[in-house]
DNA sequence: CGGTATCCGATATGATACTG
DNA sequence: CAGTATCATATCGGATACCG
């Protein structure tokens, strides 16, 4: 017997909402944003262990998405203001309780320490 | 000069968070358990393209990050009920609104259609 | 029925050096 | 400063065959 294939939006839109936010940095980049936009470095310096050609595909796909806005102002040297489209900025909040439903979830010595960057 | 690290218990969650169901198949598993039980047979079904391997793989991490729960008869043949958690129902109004976000936020046509199995 | 075992290709991530 | 280019590695996901 073969398997059944139906549509489901919901599951669909599920798929498609985690292609977007669902690997290793872009939610902490979102996350970075919240308060206001970064310049390419800061964000950077504020993520430890992730190289210079990882970021920028990260913020590419981010912009491709719709989620992130790049400014780049003609000066020199260059300067680049990442910051939270509208689209970004309803994620937030469904990012918030995320965290929140871990915290709610585990205890701190079920979920190793993890050491990332904050303003 | 080198990176600030400085902990943050926020983003610490999210990304564990992202570590429990930030994958190809761990969200749409979740989905599928929304309504109730199902058994390995049933869930490799509704799931096309995963393999046995992935599958078994997917729903032992679930079951270690305790957001399903495994139960084995002792029948032959074998039969084994897969459900969620309180851990994993908690996450369920959470998946639902990244679903609605997308919704919200892309239209059809920006969004490749995805053909997921459902009840 | 509900898995394991083995192999393998694709993708994700990272280190480093170089550039406009 | 904000990237590219190149190379290397690790993990993920998939195909297939076999097992209790």
């Amino acid at each position: 017997m073969g398997r059944k294939v139906i549509d489901n939006p919901n599951v669909c839109s599920l798929v498609h909402a985690m292609n977007v936010i669902g690997n290793k940095w872009k939610p902490i980049l979102i996350y970075l944003l919240a308060n206001g936009s970064l310049r390419f470095g800061k964000l950077l310096m504020f993520t430890p262990t992730i190289s210079k050609k990882v970021l920028t595909e990260q913020l590419r796909e981010l912009e491709e998405d719709g989620i992130i806005i790049r400014k780049k102002y003609a000066e020199i040297p260059p300067r680049v203001e990442y910051s939270l489209s509208k689209k970004g900025k309803a994620l937030l909040p469904i990012l918030k309780s995320l965290s929140q439903w871990t915290q709610d979830s585990y205890n701190e010595i079920e979920f190793e320490a993890c050491r990332i960057v904050t303003l």
